[in-house]
DNA sequence: AAGCTAAGCGTTTTT
DNA sequence: CGCTTAGCTT
């Protein structure tokens, strides 16, 4: 053999040695670094770490694994020297790579998309631990913040109007601005702009489609016409204003691309490869910047599963996975069908249940895995007891050794968390919820956030309707809305005609306080890129008036905890950031959210949605509300066609477990105010019978039993935990003293009843106050 | 302009 | 059931 094709083999060996700890399938998703290439990975199926070794053996080898380049020079020496890492495995050295390596990019030249903040930050610290710091300045991120960056650097070259202080806003903001739109055209329409023009809109910028174009695909229908105009409207507030919505973030990214060829190849040239995660939840506008961007070099990878496709409510579209292959010749396929992660119990459910959706890639997941225990199936007699087995259940496993942390409650809607937390709280359980409220979405967050975009844009006419009677300052509705002619009639924003307020007859009598207050916007903007994001924070929220203005109750301090939690994070960033600055600050809160937070280190129990949970993986699961109505949704009664979207939320829910799964439902359950009863759901009846081990908990009486010659073993549930209390106990009222084993004596300040229970708010004397169910907090009456 | 009360309404959620 | 918001009152 000569030199150079012996070099070649070793070359393959050396690569191949590097990932030899991973299956044949995920070891070529790793190495086909060159053209198209679509993974369907299963839940389960390694994806991850596949993901971050191809970017690590693209980082590290390039082309070398497809190419038949040999370097010039090669000495008999060189090869020697590679037999030997070869045999000693060691990869980590610096000649070997330089010999090895063709057409490996800058590490800056690449850019992996992920679909959350914390997966692009767990996919940076993996490959840390890889590759070392040198992995730092790869482009991992979420589209947005791809975007973002993009944009932030460009925008002046759309010539739409737009500047680089450009201001986030997010679907709130969104909406207060759309809402404002559709006053006019639709007058006293209430939900019209909730429920009609927001959806219709949002699904437009995800296929793409300008006010215009909506207009033209409108032709005579009224309704549409009608969205249209507020579109334009919503369009021409949103640039008057100098902001950008999430989805103009990525449609003005495909704009740009398409009207400046030579920024499109800039960067085309500078992402030499792509890679996509969680490529089932993309968009239309998703779609057209990956194949803008990769289109030229075609060394795109996605990685996705269809039956995980859960986020078509929002536009994503299950074609972009399926016609992939249309849409890039060429394109390799390779499918991960071993799952690592669940016992062979849990996966034959969630291969059963996924079943019956039609219209899928053909893929089956088998396991190595143990079959492990079969899949708890309970029904119980309401939302309260069901609680009250899944918060029993959890401590019987801690007495089996298993952590509080390796135990999650997943749900369908954030409303079922309610019960099961009570349940918690009785129990002991420490817990906690991710989703529900973001840290950014309180008021007083957001009304400082919002200083901050005027401060950084002053013309953001929202947020500076939001700040400017904040604390109050007597500038009301009347005042605004003349204010709000002015700016229409003279073209100016909301700040500079406050800013000259004096030219106008109107303002006289209230001139100095507008003045004063003017002036003080003014003196921050000076200051913004003199000092830090945190000191300006701290400055707006002192000198404003806004901290003096929350007052001093309880209430008011845990809002001042918050405002210091916010100065924090600024400080944070600043930390993190090369360049600081209050632009980039405001970025970064705009697009972070809660789960970003979760770091998986205190033991507690998790709580949150199944959407929440996708990514994650537990090894055991607790899926509550296993109901007709709750889920699969109220919806699916009318849109049928929801259902599979609803399947597939089971199916990821299923997936999430590794050794233990529980599904539960309730007999009946109060829900917005209301006790429905629903039936199981659908889904526990495509389990088949010698997968599960169900049994329905409720009282006989609750349910006809059909008459059979040995019945089944219905086997009635002991109470979990605590028995159930007698009806008649001591009855508590507002203002009864009570005394308590722990707490001392306190005094009733509420009684609420729930269910069978009363909720008690009580002061306790040495404690503070404190809620407690008074069936089961044994209370004296004193 | 600001505070209070009645009415209405409710998925899932990433940026 | 609990929260937000609109509209009404002072």
């Amino acid at each position: 053999m000569d030199m150079h094709s012996e070099f070649l083999a070793l070359r393959k060996k050396i690569i191949e040695a590097e990932f030899s700890r991973m299956n044949d399938r995920q070891r070529q998703a790793v190495l086909a670094t060159q053209g198209p290439l679509l993974v369907l990975a299963g839940a389960g199926s390694g994806k991850t770490t596949v993901l971050v070794n191809r970017v690590a053996c693209i980082l590290k080898y390039g082309a070398a694994y497809e190419s038949d380049a040999v370097p010039s020079g090669l000495t008999a020496e060189d090869l020697s020297y590679l037999q030997n890492c070869l045999a000693q495995r060691s990869f980590g050295d610096e000649r070997l790579r330089e010999l090895l390596a063709v057409d490996a990019p800058p590490s800056w030249a690449l850019l992996a998309i992920t679909f959350t903040n914390k997966a692009a930050g767990e996919m940076k610290s993996r490959l840390e631990q890889m590759l070392g710091e040198q992995a730092l300045d790869i482009w991992a991120c979420t589209f947005h913040s791809a975007c973002s960056r993009i944009l932030r650097r460009e925008i002046d070259k759309l010539e739409l109007g737009y500047s680089r202080s450009f201001t986030i806003y997010d679907t709130d903001d969104s909406l207060r601005v759309l809402r404002e739109c559709c006053r006019d055209v639709a007058g006293d329409d209430r939900n019209f702009a909730n429920k009609t023009a927001l959806p219709a809109i949002s699904r437009a910028k995800e296929q793409n489609m300008s006010p215009a174009a909506f207009e033209a695909a409108a032709s005579g229908d009224y309704r549409l016409q009608k969205i249209a105009s507020v579109y334009y409207k919503y369009q021409q507030a949103l640039r008057q204003a100098n902001a950008l919505d999430f989805d103009d973030m990525l449609r003005l990214t495909v704009m740009l691309f398409e009207k400046n060829p030579d920024v499109l190849d800039h960067y085309a040239r500078r992402f030499r490869y792509v890679l996509v995660d969680e490529y089932q939840d993309t968009n239309p506008v998703q779609y057209q910047l990956i194949s803008l961007l990769a289109g030229g070099h075609q060394n795109l990878c996605v990685v996705g599963d269809d039956d995980q496709s859960i986020y078509k409510f929002r536009g994503a579209t299950i074609e972009n996975i399926l016609s992939f292959e249309k849409q890039f010749k060429h394109a390799r396929v390779i499918k991960l069908e071993q799952n690592y992660r669940s016992t062979s119990a849990i996966l034959g459910v969630a291969n059963a249940v996924i079943a019956n959706n039609t219209g899928r890639k053909s893929k089956k997941l088998w396991t190595e895995n143990p079959d492990g225990d079969p899949v708890k199936v309970r029904r119980f007699e309401d939302e309260a007891t069901e609680a009250l087995f899944i918060a029993n259940t959890i401590l019987e496993n801690v007495k089996d050794g298993m952590k509080f942390a390796d135990q999650a409650v997943i749900y369908r809607m954030n409303a079922q968390s309610g019960p099961i937390e009570k349940a918690f709280v009785r129990m002991g359980i420490p817990y906690r919820i991710i989703g529900g409220h973001r840290f950014y979405d309180r008021m007083e967050i957001r009304d400082l956030m919002a200083y901050l975009c005027v401060i950084n844009n002053p013309g953001d006419n929202l947020h500076f309707t939001r700040i400017v009677n904040a604390p109050k300052r007597s500038i009301g509705s009347a005042t605004m809305a003349a204010v709000q002619q002015i700016a229409e009639q003279t073209g100016q924003t909301l700040y500079e005609v406050f800013l000259h307020c004096q030219e106008y007859e109107y303002f006289s009598k209230k001139t100095a306080r507008i003045e004063s207050f003017m002036h003080f916007m003014e003196h921050m903007r000076e200051l913004r890129t003199e000092i830090l994001p945190h000191e300006l924070i701290r400055t707006v929220m002192e000198e404003s008036g806004y901290l003096a203005s929350l007052g001093d109750d309880e209430e008011a301090k845990s809002r001042k905890e918050n405002l210091s939690t916010l100065i924090s994070n600024a400080a944070d960033y600043e930390k993190n950031a090369d360049e600081p600055t209050l632009e980039g600050f405001l970025e970064e809160a705009a697009l972070m959210t809660d789960i970003d937070n979760y770091d998986g280190q205190a033991d507690t129990v998790v709580m949150m949605t199944i959407h929440a949970a996708k990514g994650l993986e537990f090894p055991a699961v607790f899926i509550a509300g296993m109901e007709e109505g709750v889920f699969p949704g109220q919806s699916v009664m009318i849109y049928p066609e929801q259902l599979e979207e609803e399947r597939r939320l089971a199916y990821v829910g299923i997936t999430r477990a590794k050794r233990k799964l529980n599904l539960t439902c309730a007999g009946s359950r109060m829900l917005f105010g209301a006790t429905v009863r629903n039936r199981p759901s659908r889904f526990l009846d495509e389990i088949p019978n010698n997968l599960k081990d169900a049994q329905d908990m409720r009282p006989h009486f609750e349910r006809p039993q059909p008459r059979r010659a040995a019945p089944a073993a219905p086997i009635r549930l002991e109470r979990p935990g605590v028995s159930r209390p007698v009806q008649s106990k001591a009855v508590f009222a507002p203002g009864d003293t009570v005394g308590h084993g722990t707490f001392g004596r306190g005094m009733v300040l509420s009684a609420k009843t729930m269910g069978g229970d009363t909720l008690l708010e009580i002061a306790f004397d040495t404690c503070g106050t404190k809620k407690l169910m008074a069936n089961f907090a044994r209370l004296k009456k004193l």
